[in-house]
DNA sequence: CTGAAAGCGCTTACAG
DNA sequence: CTGAAAGCGCTTACAG
């Protein structure tokens, strides 16, 4: 049973005093070679590490990074956290997980306690109430306690504050202009997300891709029996040859519609939509989506933050990095 | 800019000693009604947090959880992490993630940097290769530096720690017999994870069940494409009327089989596997599972946690505590 | 080259 | 009822 050995008894047990040993660990060259060796070995003997929560009071930090994640059961914030956690590590850092569960309430919580110094820094995805209730507040105070916050993912928003996402309109005005080039005329859109910034950039990434001709069609609704029944009707009475969907509820959901209406996926109606790949590979057919490379976007946040804890960034000036996506074609898109 | 104000900055503001502040703050019956109420005024409009850093030095603890997770985009492991956070949170406790990503090098870093004290205790569901190479040592290491060690998800491993988990033997016998009870006589199992402790106790479920009659058919392999294969066999040679799968993998491989050779779930077969609500209500047809409550997982496993670190526990008594599970019927056992 | 001292921000036994 | 002092485990400017 080792208990931890601390500075004090190695520099009783060495007979010098504590900050000879503490300056002999770190290479001080104030310490003689022979002393620095002695002080080394012993202190490999009882495997002895500083405690870091005494290290971290001395420097008046904490080492750890606080990140804000709306809903970990979607494998896209899962991934995120996976990037991020990869990335800390190689410098050292920790990372604290809290979960908003999509809640204002929740995350002003979190913010809260945030405030009173557990971390060094802050990234967070905006929960879709706050984006709804249009409510910031928390986080700017977060700001005024001058803990340095990455906004990740969520990135249409306001806030004075370096930011890292993927380009949302973009991405569905390429896979729109891709579906014409194969000659396609009747498009889809199916949208459960068409009240909050990132849904509204892809609907527009559509829009601008059809402002060239062919007929458009949406299906937007927070409501899942009624979305349903939209894109029901976009199937089979307006017959659409493909279908855009902005996230994954939708694109569930007009597989299972084509499903239960037997439209054949791919002959009668392709499909691509903003999924994970982990679901996206095993549906049956397997649906094509849009890549958002989410361990990138964690690693880029944490290094993002690092550069501004670091003082590598310009106070006042803020990045907003946007990582390409990329379009997965699989069984859903085959022509 | 409010920056955190101190103790000491509260005191001179106060002119009154730190300790007095301190003893105010802490409702300390040392202290006069009149002086606690001034400095509880003034922490307020100074929005005074005590600094969790100092507070944990001082108490030797550091107030964190760290939880050891195989592999976040496994969502059963999100969801559990999802439960552990929310219950920690009860506590005032931080839950600091780490994700090993299923490797034993991985691991033994992770632990190794935990035995100089980040946290106050540790969840962990052990990774596979951990298993398979039957490699604890890194774990014996936590217990000898006196940190609690809770095992969670994957229990079947005799280390002297608390342990919370699910019954895999059972929730495979109950599904075999019910499938039996609805008359089916030939039954198939599929694993790819056969090799591994909670694979091989589902599949001793469902051999147990088969024991008192029917015919059992098995398709075991870590190869995909092997997998597979023996999958297809069961399905169209031997004609299995009822499908078990031990996981993800095998279990999305046998929709995929009927899919493809155009085997009608759940008319021709039935299929009940061990994967995730989230994927499992979305396949078409939505795919039976068995329910194994993750967040109960993660909070209790908290819950255990804190136990041990209260000394509530008896030492060198462990508990092991397990979690029914549920299944769930949805399109693929519909009779 | 080594060590005593101050200090990070707190808590608490002890003295007054 | 209040405060000075010690201490949690470390780091570092300063003196010797």
């Amino acid at each position: 049973m080792k208990s931890k050995i601390t500075l004090k008894e190695l520099a009783k047990l060495l007979n010098v005093s504590v900050s000879t040993v503490s300056k002999a660990l770190h290479d001080s060259p104030e310490i003689s070679p022979k002393t620095a060796e002695r002080v080394k070995e012993l202190a490999k003997l009882h495997n002895y590490r500083p405690n870091p929560v005494a290290v971290n009071l001395k420097k008046s930090k904490t080492g750890t990074i606080g990140v804000v994640i709306p809903n970990i059961s979607n494998n896209f914030f899962a991934r995120v956290l996976s990037g991020m956690e990869a990335q800390a590590q190689k410098h050292g850092q920790q990372i604290i997980t809290y979960i908003s569960n999509e809640s204002l309430e929740r995350e002003k919580q979190i913010c809260d306690m945030l405030t009173s110094g557990f971390v060094d820094g802050v990234l967070i995805a905006v929960s879709e109430e706050t984006q709804k209730k249009n409510d910031y507040e928390h986080l700017y105070a977060l700001l005024e306690y001058e803990i340095p916050l990455v906004i990740y993912d969520r990135i249409n928003i306001g806030l004075p504050t370096d930011k890292i996402g993927v380009d949302d309109e973009k991405s569905f005005y390429d896979a729109t202009k891709f579906f014409k080039a194969k000659g396609l005329n009747k498009l889809g859109l199916a949208s459960a997300i068409h009240h909050v910034g990132i849904g509204q950039l892809r609907i527009k990434g559509f829009e601008k891709a059809m402002e060239s001709g062919g007929e458009a069609y949406k299906a937007t609704s927070t409501k899942p029996a009624e979305l349903k029944r939209k894109i029901r009707e976009l199937v089979t009475s307006d017959r659409v040859e493909a279908l855009l969907c902005t996230d994954f509820e939708s694109a569930i959901m007009a597989a299972r519609v084509a499903y239960e209406e037997n439209v054949d996926i791919p002959r009668d109606l392709k499909l691509i939509g903003y999924i994970g790949k982990d679901v996206a590979e095993f549906l049956t057919p397997s649906l094509s989506y849009i890549e958002q490379h989410p361990q990138e976007i964690g690693s880029n946040a944490v290094e993002v933050l690092n550069k501004r804890l670091n003082g590598e960034s310009q106070p006042g000036k803020f990045e907003e990095k946007i990582i390409a996506t990329t379009m997965v074609h699989l069984e859903s898109t085959r022509f």
